[in-house]
DNA sequence: CTGAAAGCGCTAACAT
DNA sequence: ATGTTAGCGCTTTCAG
């Protein structure tokens, strides 16, 4: 290349990276030669010399949860607006070995935890080691690490709000996993809108399981066996929430009429006629960009205390709890 | 490291490839010294070495579509199991502008294409490089590249094939875009069939438009607006299928008591009770699997002819279809 | 402002 | 069987 240009290697370098002076004639023979040849620099070569490699990874354990796609979506336009590659890891061990080792060989320059578990382990020996990590998505208090999240304990809240304000108060909920992030603090939001107004809900209609259709229709099923029907049913996502109400359906339960039915996330999904699912939709655009954002800084040497952002979600009402009964 | 096992540097390059003889003794002092100091060799340096970089690329357009996270799963586990990093691009230009400068770069031993779109410049440019490509779930007859798809066509004519045994022979379809390689290649499938017996199907009964929810509602609506009803709708994939379900209950059509509705893909969520849509299941493993396989082949230095193959897919039959009226 | 040269951390050829 | 050495393609001093 420096050959085909007929000037040095070095300026070959500065003309690409554009950081040094270089002269206006020398410069459009480099770019003419670069044009011809279609001339892309080396990355690993690059790599070598900086010790950057201008590469993230993603830590993703939940690619088939119908949440994480728009998140992936997200998160890789960010990526590419700021030049980026994007190393995705399908790696449901907490211990995140495949981040460990693309790290500790230099082929990321920082990390997205994007998983739904709780893997500590994987994001304290990558912090610890002053690796740029970031947390999308997952509330984690007492962690030095940099987070941007949805306020799910928020939205729990406010979902418990609008059921009593409405004066829905035999109310049952259905929940995902306790060792994720989201859903545990949707719980303790919840909690704490019915302990303020005194409400307490029997074990047999507080329902802990997986974040699946499945868990959804089995929940909806479990709480049509006992009367007087709940009046309102909260579910800590909306893929729970689409297998309530096909239990519901197929028994015949109307809804909202009988039983109003929220959701937590806002898939675009929700809005399908059959489930026409109150929920609340979280702001995942805003998530990535911030959270690239943050990471960003972090890669460029920012040693300030780590960020931990709540970025709040959108009550949005259809059908499911619309109309009064 | 090679220090600290008091090795040559060549030694420790000997024991952690595995490719030469090394005496035990110091084949445990580098050993140990690995372990010691969580040592991995730097993937740039090693890289610029062997002009290899042990990562591919995928090359994803439709990360959204729902069809799409079954694949990228199977995809990245196949990958990992091959020791493989996978870069992912989400991109739409048909040029696959990253993918481009990536191999230019020596960022990736190989492509997959995973995009549903018909970005044949991208695969041209770099199958004329002689860069190992693989295309799944798209046919592409005329191209000397290795693909592996499941039998689209063969899942259009058999969906017909099963309207017209049952003796279904108004019908009507929902196609998604031309410009992609599934939808198209299941009409071809669909409408052979229907020559084969002689029945045509009306222009406004054949309707075209995107792989969306929204389109198969549009449609629904659209087809409840002649009478008399078709007896069957077909529609080249789930997703479609969905919306046009959706449309129909919204009319008060019963299904499958009056129109009979069958999708493509089989995903998960078409087992779904408000759904519960009979479809055809595409090996999405197998896919990746036997991709991947020939990919690796092709890394590995194999220059016979492009493969071509073409997998079966299996009909799922469900309610929408089940019950004849 | 430009070129020559060193060196990033590996692997492979060569020498022992 | 092991060590020594060259060199992959860049970026960055250092001279000029």
């Amino acid at each position: 290349m420096a050959r085909a240009a007929g000037v040095s290697q070095a300026t070959v370098s500065r003309v690409l990276n554009g950081n040094a002076k270089v002269d206006p004639a020398l410069r459009e023979l480099v770019e003419a030669a670069r044009r011809e040849l279609d001339y892309v620099p080396n990355a690993s070569a690059k790599s070598m010399r900086t010790a950057k490699s201008e590469t993230i990874g993603i830590v993703a354990s939940e690619i088939l949860n119908p949440y994480f796609p728009r998140l992936l979506d997200a998160l890789t336009r960010e990526a590419r607006g700021r030049g980026l590659s994007v190393l995705l890891w399908n790696d449901e061990d907490p211990m995140a070995p495949m981040a460990q080792a693309a790290v500790a060989a230099g082929s990321v320059d920082g990390v997205v935890f994007a998983a739904a578990r709780e893997s500590t382990q994987g994001v304290d020996l990558l912090a610890g080691r002053g690796i740029p990590v970031m947390l999308v998505n997952r509330g984690w208090r007492d962690k030095p690490v940099d987070q941007v999240t949805s306020d799910h304990e928020a939205s729990g809240y406010q979902a418990a709000d609008y059921f009593l304000r409405h004066g829905r108060e035999r109310i049952a909920t259905v929940f995902g996993p306790r060792d994720t992030f989201a859903s545990p603090a949707r719980e303790i939001g919840f909690r704490r809108r019915l302990d303020e107004a005194g409400i307490s809900i029997a074990p047999e209609r507080w329902l802990v399981g997986t974040t699946s259709y499945e868990h959804g229709w089995a929940a909806g099923m479990a709480l049509l066996a006992a009367r007087p029907l709940p009046e309102a049913i909260f579910c800590s996502a909306d893929v729970i929430a689409f297998g309530l109400l096909s239990a519901l359906g197929a028994q015949g339960v109307q809804v909202p009429e009988e039983v109003w039915v929220m959701g937590n996330d806002g898939l675009p999904m929700s809005a399908w006629q059959p489930f026409d699912l109150s929920t609340h939709r979280q702001p995942v655009e805003d998530i990535a960009r911030i959270g690239m954002d943050r990471l960003v800084a972090r890669m460029g040497g920012a040693h300030d205390d780590p960020h931990r952002i709540l970025l709040p979600t959108e009550l949005i009402v259809r059908g499911s709890t619309a109309h009064c009964a």
